[in-house]
DNA sequence: ATTTTTTCTGCGGGATCCCGCAAGGCCTTG
DNA sequence: CAAGGCCTTGCGGGATCCCGCAGAAAAAAT
């Protein structure tokens, strides 16, 4: 059994090791990579090697490596060790896993003890362990109590990336008022509607700007969130005839 | 003297420790803070002690922190120890720095030695120490070759926050029209302009929209930026009439 | 199968945005 | 002082956005 760690920063990646090795006696072989990229490497060569990383790096980000490392060997086990638990990153990795797949979400701020049983749970006993605080999140997305929808996210995506509404229709295969409808509901449930009469702020705001600015502010959106969306986007337009 | 930690990674902050001690040997206290508002209090308490910070922590962000440890005491030295060389740090740093003050920028890519020079140079020798990377950010955005004058940082802020148009002139003392011009002058400076005749993306992006998107995949803006602007705006907005 | 609920769609109009045009400052340069 | 820049401002108009209204279509519930 390997495992591979995909981490940049250097101190963490060594702390990582060590965990890995006093959590795993079992293991024989610590690999590591210092960018998605080089870790989607190592994961091709070494097939069967379970994986610990990092979301959040430079060079390549962390959940575009999981997704093609999961499409190459979707039985790969992961586990995420982030920094934080924004519900951009959170809904960016359960997109992403596949079915039945083993993974783990586990903040780096938890203990010592408790990234070494995660460790063994999902490597050793095929177990998913995610961390309260994820979960709750996830909850909170999922289920849609104060959470959003797929299509509100998507639109939320589409708008923060520039897209005007006739563009979005087009890529969504929607009405221009349809995607006008979204755009309300969305703003109704990012609390920036502005009730008709209410005239409590005479018309600060741009409500399609003010909605993303509290999106990145509530960290719905974040930056590698953006970077995926905008490769998406220019592959569709790509793609586009050229009007 | 004494040496203030401010770091919210537990890794980073006995790395940190350690580098200080070895590096000034002189230094009789090492006091850490796990983030902004326990550093502004401790830095509070001890007068006279240098500051190593992060920026970007969850409780309380380190622009922040060093704004109003700086505001108390500007003669302060701090020495800020980031993982990135954002264009949104870097220009919120030296928005902050007191005429005169001695500080230092360098990226925790940088090595042992580095670190430990900068300490030395910055806190012994009272000379700032700038990472050639963060530098090179600098003189982009201050020299204005492919850089952005305050007033369209500003502005691009603004929009970023979702203010319209009115609410931006009402702010800024500006009329309207000139408003839009600065907006113009952004667009054209992002790259977002759409030059009349030229038809080549149909009217797919919204500029206002889209400037922000592209700010913000060049890390023009970041979050913690939008933090602090959000916290001006309700400055302002509670100062002022109620319309 | 029928009712209920949600979503999609077109229409219309007011507000906002985007921007060319042109006139009036200020400030530098010759 | 005049000439040329740069910034500001008003005007005007076309494009876009925001959204109430209401009927059609689809999905969910009964």
């Amino acid at each position: 059994m390997k495992v591979l760690i995909i981490e940049d920063d250097p101190l963490h990646r060594s702390y990582l090791n060590e965990a890995v090795r006093a959590a795993l006696p079992e293991c024989d072989g610590v690999l590591e990579a210092e960018n998605g990229n080089a870790g989607e490497r190592l994961a091709r060569d070494c097939k069967s090697a379970h994986v610990v990383m990092d979301l959040q790096m430079s060079e390549r980000n962390g959940i575009e490596a999981a997704r093609t490392i999961w499409k190459e060997r979707p039985e790969t086990r992961i586990l995420f060790w982030s920094n934080y638990s924004d519900e951009a990153y959170v809904r960016g990795v359960s997109r992403i896993v596949p079915m039945g797949a083993v993974y783990g979400y586990v903040l780096k701020s938890a203990s010592d003890d408790r990234l070494k049983l995660a460790l063994r749970s999902i490597f050793i006993e095929s177990q998913c362990v995610i961390d309260r605080e994820v979960r709750g999140m996830q909850q909170k997305s999922l289920g849609n109590i104060n959470g959003f929808t797929e299509a509100e996210y998507e639109i939320l995506v589409d708008i923060a990336l520039g897209l005007t509404d006739r563009a979005i229709a087009q890529r969504r295969n929607l009405s221009v008022r349809s995607v006008q409808n979204r755009l309300q509901q969305l703003y109704i449930k990012l609390g920036v509607y502005q009730p008709l009469g209410g005239q409590s702020d005479d018309g600060r705001f741009n409500l399609r700007a003010r909605a993303v600015a509290v999106a990145l502010l509530r960290k719905l959106l974040n930056h590698s969130a953006l970077e995926r969306a905008e490769a998406d986007l220019s592959a569709w337009l790509a793609r586009q005839p050229h009007n």
